[in-house]
DNA sequence: ATGTTC
């Protein structure tokens, strides 16, 4: 039988695969998506899914988002809470290499028409303050002692020391610093790829945005003022980044130790090495996720540096201050962590580890952990479309139960790096996108043309299918003119 | 994603 004729269709968004297509699934997959969505996702995706159903403690359903597409272990838009009462794992195949790899989102008080002429000028300057591509260093210069500093501290490191104002703690996941961080857990070769990239971008599909509110693009007028934006084609600047060479060597660190103990000492057998795995209560898993949680802190500064670049790029080209010119964060958000929360499954409350690997946390309103600016409304959530194409601002909803509070997180690629490379041109591509009014600059040709608009889903279908099963609302869409690709 | 194959 193939994997088609298992396939239960529960809703026009839901999909589920029972726990008979494979031996050792302990819960059903559920895959969220439109019919169309489904039609072009990978089949591996499917394969992975259901590899995921099988991990210990896995409680209810393995989830896959709507811009679910093949990963290391886990798919990318892969969701699974791991009751830890109940034998539940960490997987750093679960949260990604890139631990923490988030977006932030932060406002202006310009329109369009005030910095049309100076987009060139803001983009290549950013281009200059915010160090972009592989193996790419920062200007904060800081002592090994000082990163572990950093990354047990987060964020608030970072306004400590000049970069940005304690009102963006509050607007941030965690309020930038995840409690619990130990780097005694961390290796040395972890800090040193990583101590001197705080304050830089990255390569892949890390970008960052200088974007329009289009009238025509608010879905939501009150939530939309309440998170900033109130002015006909107002400005705003986004930006996709994560925790570097550190968070990829946590996770590379981890993965050995917990393929050598994961069978001989815990009896955990899996279907595929890259779901490497420890329970959550172990010597092992403990040390993992006091690790990883340096890795959220680095990318939360990492961030916050970013932020207080843009704010002095803004501020030199355009003359104002920050403050002028309302540059407030709306939020950060990360879509590459494992954290224990409290949920409500089968009418119980239990103590889950939510793994969410380019999945985006969506608390509904009232939630904890919610900002007080937002308690009444949900938790903001930002989705980043391809650099040619657009991006959300989304809100948590009271329905968002169903996956555990999470959401999708990007669009989601449907061809390989390696394709996309064969079929675009880098050098093509930064022209077609200028003459449509976006101007893009990036450290590597070839990687602009594995970011091609084309070699991804369209975000649109990837909103609707979560506006849909009732995960996020759609609060507005962003357009691109200004990108400085990693 | 990543000192893009320790």
């Amino acid at each position: 039988m193939t994997i088609k004729e298992f396939l239960n269709k529960i809703s026009d968004t839901v999909w589920e695969i029972p726990v008979s297509y494979k031996e050792g699934m302990r819960v059903p997959a559920r895959i969220y998506a439109t019919e169309k969505l489904i039609r072009e996702l990978d089949e591996a995706v499917y394969d992975q899914v259901t590899n995921v159903a099988t991990l210990p403690g896995v409680s209810k359903y393995a989830l896959c988002m709507p811009d679910g597409h093949f990963g290391y272990g886990f798919p990318i838009g892969g969701v699974a809470a791991m009751d830890v009462e109940e034998g539940g794992v960490i997987s750093p195949g679960g949260i990604g290499f890139d631990i923490n790899c988030g977006m932030r989102l932060m406002v202006t008080n310009l329109t369009y028409d005030e910095v049309k002429y100076d987009i060139k000028k803001l983009v290549d300057k950013l281009y200059q303050k915010v160090p972009a591509g592989v193996g790419s260093t920062g200007f904060v210069k800081l002592s090994r002692s000082e990163f572990r500093e950093v990354v047990e501290q987060g964020a608030r490191w970072c306004v400590r020391n000049g970069y940005g104002w304690e009102e963006d703690l509050e607007l941030m996941e965690e309020q930038g610093c995840m409690k619990g961080a130990d780097s005694s857990k961390i290796s040395d070769k972890a800090i040193d790829r990583g101590f001197n990239q705080i304050g830089t971008l990255g390569s892949g599909n890390h970008y960052l945005e200088i974007q329009v509110v289009r009238p025509e693009n608010i879905f939501d007028k009150e939530l939309a003022a309440r998170m900033g934006i109130t002015i006909p084609n107002q400005v705003v600047v986004m930006f996709h980044c994560g925790s570097r060479g550190f968070g990829h060597q946590v996770a590379t660190d981890y993965l050995q130790v917990f393929l050598k103990v994961m069978e001989s000492k815990y009896g955990i057998k899996i279907l595929d090495r890259e779901l490497a795995c420890a329970p959550f209560h172990s010597p092992e898993g403990q040390a993992y996720f006091s690790a990883m949680k340096c890795g959220i802190n680095m990318s939360f500064a990492n961030r916050q540096v970013i932020l207080h670049r843009i704010r002095e790029v803004f501020s030199e080209v355009l003359g104002n201050s920050p403050e002028e010119m309302g540059m407030h964060v709306v939020y950060d958000v990360a879509h590459n962590t494992a954290k224990l929360e409290s949920h409500i499954v089968d009418g119980k409350e239990r103590s889950l580890l939510v793994h969410r690997k380019g999945a985006t946390r969506a608390f509904g309103p009232q939630m904890q952990d919610v900002p007080e600016k937002y308690k009444d409304i949900g938790q903001p959530v930002i989705i980043g479309g391809s650099m040619e194409t657009g991006s959300y601002l989304l809100v948590g909803v009271p329905t968002g139960d169903q996956t555990f509070f999470s959401t999708a997180h990007g669009s989601g690629r449907t061809m390989s790096r390696a394709k996309a490379r064969k079929i675009y041109r880098g050098e093509q591509l930064q022209k077609d996108m200028q003459k449509r009014g976006i101007y893009v600059r990036s450290t590597s040709y070839s990687g602009l043309a594995e970011e091609a608009g084309a070699a991804y889903k369209d975000i649109d279908d990837v909103i609707e299918a979560a506006e849909l099963a009732g995960i996020s609302k759609r609060v507005v869409r962003l357009t691109p003119i200004g990108n400085i690709k990693g």
